[in-house]
This record gives C-alpha cells, structure tokens and sequence, in this order.
RNA sequence: GCCCGGGUGGCGGAACGGCAGACGCAUCGGACUUAAAAUCCGAAGGUGGGUUACACCACCGUGAGGGUUCGAAUCCCUCCCCGGGCACCA
C-alpha cells in the first residue's frame, strides 16, 4: 500500500485507473449472479436421471479442499482449480452429467493457536477464513455445485468422521497403546512433528529442551492394508512418481525371519533380513536400544555399560539419530547368540543404527555384505567373512570395469582351481553374486540360495520366508482441542467403550482456556463437566476420550460426503455412491502425495470391505498441479515479499485474464514462475477477443457473411486442438491455438456469425463470463453452459498443397510447394529432378532416397 | 546414498523420430496521435558471408560426451547441473 511520505507536502497523486480492455468488472459478478441464480451447475441426481442415465454419463471432478487459512486464497489454488473447472465446463458441454463440489479442510492447528492467544473460539476464526476463501473462490468463477459445500468442522459432517471411527474401532483397526510424542518443557505440551526445529527446539516459542516421552495414544491399523495399497496402486491412473513414491512408503521387502539362541539360555532373538543367503557371514549380532531382551542377554559386568548407553539413545530424539547417521556408536552386551545354520558363538551388541520400528529390532549383521554393518564392523574391529562372490566379468572388460587395480580385487575360490568370483578389498559387496562358504547353497546365484536355504531353516523349524513393511501404523489421535472428538468412553469395568451412534456427533465442549494443560493432558481434560460421564454399557462413572483426531480424518472421506451432503441418516446413501463414484478425476498438489492420499485409500477399502462403498479404489485418476513460484522464481512467501493476492489481479485485470493465464502459463504439472507481463499478455488477447464482437460502446459488429475459406480452415482447426487439448489437460497449447484464431480473424475486415459463435464455445470453459457474455450479444437467451460442444469437419483441415522439405544427407537443402496428394514415387522424382539438390549430389552417389508422403524426401549419398 | 521430475532464444514455453523455437512476454521498427498511452501492422536463435539496401547463402545450435538411424530436442548408454521425495528399513 501507499502512504503519501510526508503527510501534507504533496498531495497523493491519484493513479490513473488502468484503462479496462473488455468491461469484466461488469461482466464476471453479472454471470456469477446469474449462475447462482439458476443453480446452473447443479448436479443431477441419479434418480431424477431415470431412464436417461446411460446417455448423460456421470462425471465426479474433485479439486483437494482448501485449508482456509487466515492468509486467504494464494494463487496456487485457482491453479488446480482452474484446471478442473475447465475440465467440467468441457465435459457438459460435451454432454456429461458432472459433479463439481468445493468445501473446507477446517480444523486445524492455525485456528487453535490464535484462540490460544486471543481467546476467540476456534469456530469464530475457521468461519471467518472459510468466508473469505468463499467468497474469492467465488469471484473467480468456478462451475462448483454450491449446494454441495462441505465444512469438515461442522457437527453433522464431522457426525460421520466419528461414525466412520466407530466403525474402525468394531473392526479391531483402531486400538491404543503408548508411543513417544514430542513435549516440550518449556510449553508445557504435547508438539506436533511439524512444530518441532531440525535443532531439537520447538517452533512455537523457541524453547530447548523438547524431548520425546510416551503417552497413550490412538493408533490405526493401516498396516493391515499394506499389501493391498500396494496392489491396487496397478488399478489407478496416477502419476507414476506418485505411485513410486507411495510403493517406497509403503516400503516392501521379502525376505526370511530367522530364531537365533541366545548362548546359555533358553531365549531366542528372532531377527529378519532380506539376505538369508548370507548367513553364513553372519559374524555378530544387533539389538536395537529398545529390544527388550536387551536386559536378558547383557552380562553383568557388561550392564553398567548397555545402561548407558541405552539412556543415551533414548535422550537422542529419531533426528538425532539420523542425523549422526555417519559415525555408528554401540556398545557390546557380552552375551552370544548360536548362529542356526553353522552353530557358531557370535557376540550380540546394542546399538542405535537397528531401529525397533522395523522389522524385529533386531538383526544379524553380515559386514562383508552390508554397507552399515561393514562401517560398525571395521569401528569395532569384528570379524567379517566374505559368503557371496562377485561374478567374474568378461576377460577383456575386467581391468576397466571397476575402476580398481588388480592389488585390491581379491579372487575368490570355492574348493576347485577356478575362482567362482572376486571381491574389491575394502568395501562390503552388497550386489547378487555366488554363494561360498556357505555348505547348504554353495555355487548358488543369490535368488537360487536364498530360496533354498529359506526352505532349509523353515524344514528345521528356525526360520520362514517373510515380508516386511515399512509402513507403520497410523498415530491418530492429538492432543488437541480444534479436532473431532474421538467417540470413545473410558469406563473403570470396561475399557474404552464406544459411543452409541445415536449419541453422535459428539461436539467439542465450550471451552474458554484452549491453552495446553499443563500436564501431558490434552486441553479437553479440563472441561470436567464434559469429560465425566457415565459407561454406555455399565452406567458407571466414566471419562470421555480427551484425545481429537488429526487433521487428516475429515479429508480421509470427504469426496464421498459431497455425493450426499444432507443425508443425516447415512454419510452417504447407497444408490448414489453407487452412481457417482469412483471420483474420475482428482487434481491438487503433490504434497499430499503420500499421507493424504495414503489414508484416504486406506479408509476407503474398509468402507468397501465393510460394504459402505462399491469401488476398491476412490480417485481413478489424479494430476499434480505444479508449484507458481514468485516472478523472482523463488517459492512465494512473505518473507520474500513476492506473493501475488488473487483479490488484486482479479481487481485489475478480471477473473478470466487469471484464469487464462495460469493456464497459459505452461503445463499443468510443471513447477512456473509467475509473470504479470504474462499475465498482461493474455488479458490483451481477451480484449482482442472481445473486439472481435464489439466496438468500444459494445455495438455488435458481427455479420452474416460467409466466412473465408481459409478462416473456416482455422476454426475448425482451432475447435479440433482445442477439443483435444482440454480433454488431455494440455490447457497452454488450447489457449495458443484459440490466440492464433484471434490473430487470423484480427486482420480480416469481416466478422461472420458463423465463424465466431463456435469461437465462443470454445472459449466458455477457459473465460466462461466473457463467453456468456458475448453469447448473449450473439442473442441467445439461455447459458451457453449446456451448448453443445462444436464439432469440426475433418474435410475441412486438409490441406490441398503441402510444402515438403527436400534433404541431403538429413540437411534440409530446399522446400517445394506440391499437391497434398502427390504420390511417393513423382515425390522422389521432383526431388531428383530439383536443381538445388543437383547441387549437393555433384561428385556423389545416390545410396538411398527415403521418401515421407507429403512431408519430406531424404537423399543419402556419398 | 536411493527413488522420481526437469535442463530448448533475453524470458514463459511449442514441437506423431521428419522445416527446432508455435503462442505469449520483453525488444526493435512502422502506422494512428499535437504528444503519449491504448490499438493495429511488421522484424527478430547465434556467427560469418553477401548486397547501396534488400533478397539471399553457409556454418553452428535443444546441459556435456558417445551410440542407434537416411534423419535425434525426441530413442539407448555414460556423465554434469537444478528441483522434489525418502533416508541406518536390515
């Protein structure tokens, strides 16, 4: 903003108002009126569709809700949201029955914080924020069905999350146990991951001395969907970085759970490992700090040792840990374990690169094949002991492939004279190669060994083929007060009982402190009159859960709400789940790659299992939305001072330049920096656009003349590109094609009707008030929202004569102007015959002339 | 370290293995105007040659280097740089 420098020196001077090129600030609230008016994006329910279902096919268009945050709109939304409304405002007009709902992301931690600090109730913030996200949303023009709208923090949605809880709850998915959670002295509370600095400090205050503790918490079962999140990835038409980057999440390995004995003892540790040919290499042991035969295996003298040790990595928050993932620290137990396959002693030792989350939290540590293993063996000095050979590489590569001089390769001899493969001294080899030393499976390829000595162990009963997941469960439950009360009793006789659903939902108390208890209490525990209350099954006296959800719950399902908004009897009725879903196309940013999208698919099957839903999977197809960066091509923020506020270029240049320039601007998935002279850009074209139909009073220049040939030619060009373009979302190339079309009828004197009203529909989905505007002018009484989509006439594209390349060696050497229709044949003989091309063959031969119909001729000669 | 993207004029970006740079921005020139803005018309990858000036011609050119092909921005291999994700996962 300006403020004049030196109050009542110079009078400011009033900025002369930009010249508007077409008279959007009349035209865009003029339509957005009449579109709420007549309710013309309402989608049809499939009732009222009856017979006419099968041909008015049903189309579900989703754009990933907003969080509305106190910032407003950025214009990263209307990015995706641009893209989608295009995509529907298409596809109606092509004839689809569309759904296109728009809601809110509401609770969350921003709107917490400010009541924390100012006491304003959580719902006064979140209903101001998602009134003006509302209203810029609106201003932008967007096809949404309005009477769909969806707010996750209203009572009678967030009814249904709780509902949805419940149901995971019976299923045995949803269970509590104690997990560490960040807390931070000096707040007094529980953290979120996100609050917590790389440093170890806490975001909110800065404070030292964050540390993890254990507290109950509520945790969903998603592991137990692992292997079909995974398999039905194959279903869906996504981005395959995203399915990759889901496949890593989710993190599978196959390999071998082995039961080692401890020495001395009737205990065994079982460990697991994705390389059971290497066990015979197998030359120590590793627990994690947290392994709970620890205490059982360590000797005494070892004791006072482990125990410190084992503080010490409990003080180390998992940061910590991977950070300091260079230099590997552990300590020895002074106990041993019985290597099952040879019977050898091997000494166990605790140390923090094995992580109790994954696998057994142990493991057995082959150094000579293991890149981690191989660095604490060699800190350590313990034994290492090479079991997989190198395969031996051709003769002549062999020298060269490696990089390494003879000195450092060792050969590898398994009994006979030839050796069965190398090594490079001084590093693990982790690669497939051949088994030796190692009695069961010597001479074996590594997926032949592994196979066998699996079924080896399994036949003694030590061991059996295993597969392993990365994925862990979900911690889902926050301490919190701006979430979804987690429907959940805690009776003395009976547990945790679940709420009847009757008594859903289950609304948050009033509350007037929201600040953290103070204790590891969640700040629900302080509204006592809330929490006391008796058991759904016993009556007795009883506490509510004081737990809330996280913010993922209310997004894990709202694409189904929005197909039945109202229904208070179920979160969605059968017939029309069954009628709109899955959702064909879902667009939003890649940040919700994996989490978002991981849980809603998650959530989804166990309403499919439980017969809730009728689809395996809910998005068919998704597309990333790319980031737009600030004109400085750095990520926009405050702190750069390069944010663009969609409110002041929909104020200067009018919603449908925005929407066409973002569009413009390059592809859809690509990461693009904005540029406000590009911007200036395409609302210049949408003035030419405009002109095209009126004169500076908006008198109607259009005629009934018959268009040009040639200008026939470009339209129904322009209708097929365009067509095309915005059914594949290559929504950049349909606005040049429609800018080239503006271009051509420009220079002509004539403004047909004929050619220009097609014109018009082909613009509605990109710069949908323009082009209801210039409908009207065209005098048609109704929105062009349902005209049909125009057609082009293949005939009228081809051309009658081509100018076709001619080359010599691949270089273009001259271009002759022929008929379309030209055969091969005369093609080549009017390349032989050209003068320019006799040129460059002088002194050569002619080896071979490639001929491309009405493209090109290739001569190759030397 | 691993897994994804991406590198094309001054800039954003186009280009079924077949005329690299469509379209837009910025730039320059012209028309209109008293003037400017707006608008309209036109030029333009680089280097060198050529011409009074054009026209025109040659060579080079899609991150680097190799390969496949009559022909490569496009396909294959090796490498470099930028962005994103995961990261001691046994």
């Amino acid at each position: 903003m300006r403020h004049s420098c030196a109050a009542g020196i110079v009078p400011p001077i009033p900025m002369p108002e930009l010249r508007k090129k077409y008279p959007f600030d009349k035209i865009e609230p003029k339509w957005q009126r009449y579109w709420a008016e007549h309710k013309t994006f309402a989608a049809k329910e499939p009732e009222s569709l009856s017979h006419s279902v099968t041909q008015s096919p049903k189309l579900y268009v989703l754009d990933m809700f907003p969080y509305p945050s106190g910032a407003g709109l950025h214009v990263g939304h209307p990015e995706g949201y641009t893209a989608t409304d295009i995509y529907c405002r298409f596809q109606r007009m092509r004839g689809f029955n569309v759904l296109h709902p728009m809601g809110w992301d509401a609770f969350g931690l921003p709107a917490e914080q400010y009541a924390i600090d100012t006491g304003t109730h959580p719902a006064i913030t979140t209903k101001n924020n998602v009134d003006t996200f509302r209203r810029q949303i609106k201003m932008l023009g967007f096809s949404y069905d309005w009477d769909r709208e969806v707010d996750t923090t209203d009572p009678e949605y967030f009814k249904w999350t709780q509902w949805i809880f419940l149901q995971l709850f019976k299923k045995g998915l949803a269970y509590e146990a104690q997990v560490p959670v960040w807390w931070c002295e000096g707040c007094k509370a529980v953290l979120a991951n996100e609050e917590v600095n790389a440093d170890g400090t806490c975001d909110r205050k800065g404070h030292a001395g964050v540390y993890q503790r254990p507290l109950r918490q509520w945790i969903l079962k998603i592991t137990a969907y692992a292997e079909r999140l995974l398999k039905d990835l194959d279903l869906v038409n996504w981005p395959d970085s995203i399915k990759e980057q889901q496949r890593n999440w989710i993190g599978r390995s196959e390999g071998a759970s082995v039961q080692f004995k401890v020495h001395g003892s009737e205990l065994t540790i079982e460990i697991f490992t994705t390389r059971p040919d290497t066990l015979f290499g197998a030359t120590y042991m590793v627990l994690a700090p947290e392994h709970p035969l620890v205490e059982k295996v360590t000797a005494l003298a070892h004791q006072a040792a482990v125990n410190a040790y084992r503080a010490e990595a409990a003080r180390k928050s998992e940061l910590e840990r991977a950070a300091l993932e260079k230099d590997k620290t552990g300590v020895f137990t002074g106990g041993y374990a019985i290597n099952p396959v040879n019977n050898e002693k091997i000494p166990i030792w605790v140390a923090d690169y094995v992580m109790m989350g994954y696998g057994t939290g142990a493991i057995m540590a082959v150094p000579a094949h293991d890149t981690r293993d191989f660095e604490f063996a060699k800190k350590f000095g313990l034994e290492m002991r090479d079991v997989v050979a190198k395969p031996m590489p051709a003769k002549e590569v062999f020298d060269l492939s490696e990089g390494y001089t003879k000195k450092s390769i060792r050969y590898l001899y398994a009994g006979g004279d030839k050796p069965v493969g190398y090594k490079v001294e001084g590093q693990a080899f982790t690669g497939d190669g051949i088994a030796f030393n190692s009695p069961i499976i010597d001479g074996l390829r590594t997926a032949e060994a592994k196979k066998k000595i699996t079924a080896w162990l399994q036949e003694k009963g030590l061991g059996k083929a295993t597969v392993q997941y990365k994925l862990r469960d979900w911690l889902f439950s926050r301490q919190r007060y701006w979430g979804e009360p987690i429907p959940i009793v805690h009776c003395e006789k009976h547990g945790a009982v679940p709420l009847p659903e009757s008594e859903l939902p289950l609304k948050l108390p009033e509350m007037k402190d929201y600040s953290p208890s103070g204790s590891a209490e969640p700040p629900l525990a302080k509204a006592t009159d809330w929490v006391n209350t008796k058991c759904p099954q016993c009556g007795g006296p009883a506490k509510r859960e004081t737990n809330t959800m996280p913010q993922w719950a209310g997004s894990c399902w709202y694409y189904l709400r929005y197909i039945d908004p109202k229904n208070d009897t179920a979160f969605v009725a059968k017939d029309k789940e069954n009628y709109w879903m899955p959702v064909d196309l879902y667009i939003g940013g890649a940040e919700h790659a994996v989490l978002h999208l991981l849980y809603s698919r998650f959530w989804h099957k166990v309403l499919f299992d439980l017969g809730h839903v009728s689809t395996p999977e809910p998005f068919m197809r998704l597309v990333n939305q790319g980031m737009i960066l600030g004109e400085d091509g750095r990520k926009m923020s405050k702190s750069w001072g390069n944010v663009i506020n969609p409110d002041d270029v929909v104020r200067d240049y009018g919603a449908d330049a925005l929407r066409m320039y973002e569009m413009f601007m390059g592809p859809l998935d690509m990461v693009k920096p904005w540029s406000t002279q590009g911007l200036e850009g395409v609302y210049r074209f949408l003035g030419r656009a405009w002109r095209l139909f009126c004169d500076e009073d908006g008198k109607l220049l259009v005629d009934d003349s018959e268009p040009a040939g040639i200008l026939l030619k470009v339209l129904h060009q322009t209708i097929k590109k365009v067509g095309e373009d915005t059914d594949t979302l290559a929504f950049n190339t349909a606005v040049s094609q429609m800018m080239i079309f503006v271009n051509e009828v420009t220079a002509q004197e004539k403004r047909p009707q004929k050619l220009l009203e097609p014109f018009v529909l082909l613009l509605a989905p990109y710069a949908p008030h323009l082009a209801e505007e210039l409908w009207e002018k065209l005098g048609h009484k109704q929105s062009l929202a349902y005209a049909p989509w125009p057609k082009y006439d293949e005939a009228l594209l081809k051309e009658d004569k081509v100018t076709v390349i001619l080359q010599v060696n691949g270089k273009i050497r001259d271009r002759v102007e022929v008929p379309a229709q030209i055969s091969a044949a005369d093609l080549e003989k009017l390349a032989l015959a050209n003068e320019r091309i006799h040129q460059y063959l002088t002194g050569k031969q002619v080896k071979k002339v490639i001929v491309v119909p009405g493209r090109l001729v290739n001569i190759a000669a030397s």
